[in-house]
DNA sequence: ACCAAATACTTGACGCTACAACTATTAGGC
DNA sequence: GCCTAATAGTTGTAGCGTCAAGTATTTGGT
């Protein structure tokens, strides 16, 4: 066992700091969409992964790697949105072992309209204070320390809109 | 109510990182103190609070703020800790409403041997895939961000070191 | 062709957090 | 000095996520 190595001033800082935005950014997206669209950030996630995909249909399985959720907690999420009718489950023809999570035309009309007070509320805590410069700076340095949290790049493929 | 300003692609982009980035870290941090010393990253983030102020006491009140947690969430994970002989609670004096959160021997053993696994996986997953100007450009554009989410600089504030 | 291991989920129980309701004490208005 | 409002904290309940266990199907070795 080697010696701890402590952080610098400066590294410390940016730590405290991104720790404090790790805390405090999914609390405040959270409350703006539960109030304005009776949907947590995660079901609103599911139901954009969904919208995004072809024939807005998703394997559990790619849907899980897509949300970052393992498949139990998919699993659970996918049936309360099953019983609100936004989410409708489907054999697979092909393997019969797997399960295909549809988009319902209610699940697409609430995603929809959440979306523009989600954006909202992205734009007012974390684009709009920023200029375009750390913009790109936030880019490159999630993109590195993603490198390691998600080395296989399951998070970042989806290149369409939304969100 | 005027029309949606949907996000660039660099946006877009950088948004994406950053909230798989808050999806992600959090579960990594949680896997390995829970692994290693049987904590949470909130009960550990709590004893490290105590452990930086004054006595190694707080106010329950000011150390809800310091950890971000509401009164009542705090009060359960105070409880627990109790019940494991980290943290002992005691009337305060000056207001008799109040109670102050303290410290024990045993906590602060806690905390000393948990940190170095802490800091390695910080480093590990931040801080080592960073160069120093990122470091500089994380807490710069963190630093905004927080603006926004924490005016009043709560969880800020502790400039000992520690975490 | 067969059997073991791997894959794709689902389900139930338990722990933690948010929310609401409640108690106790202090501060302010007049 | 009252009486109301605000402050400080605790507790119970309900909802969501994790973990362990279980089912169904497919793959791979021989």
């Amino acid at each position: 066992m080697t010696e701890t190595r402590w952080l610098t001033a400066e590294q410390l800082s940016a730590w405290k700091k991104l720790i404090a935005v790790v805390e405090l950014l999914p609390g405040t997206l959270e409350s703006q969409l539960q109030r304005d669209s009776g949907l947590s950030h995660f079901e609103y996630f599911t139901l954009a992964m969904l919208s995004e995909a072809p024939d807005r249909t998703l394997r559990m399985t790619s849907l899980a790697a897509h949300t970052n959720a393992t498949l139990a907690r998919l699993s659970h999420v996918v049936s309360r949105l099953e019983k609100r009718g936004l989410v409708r489950r489907e054999a697979c023809a092909e393997d019969r072992r797997a399960t295909n999570a549809v988009l319902t035309p209610a699940g697409w009309t609430t995603v929809v309209a959440a979306a523009p007070g989600h954006v909202g509320t992205v734009r007012e805590t974390v684009i709009d204070p920023l200029t375009t410069a750390d913009v790109a700076d936030l880019d490159r340095i999630m993109g590195r320390i993603l490198e390691v949290l998600d080395p296989s790049h399951v998070m970042v493929g989806a290149p369409t809109t939304d969100d």
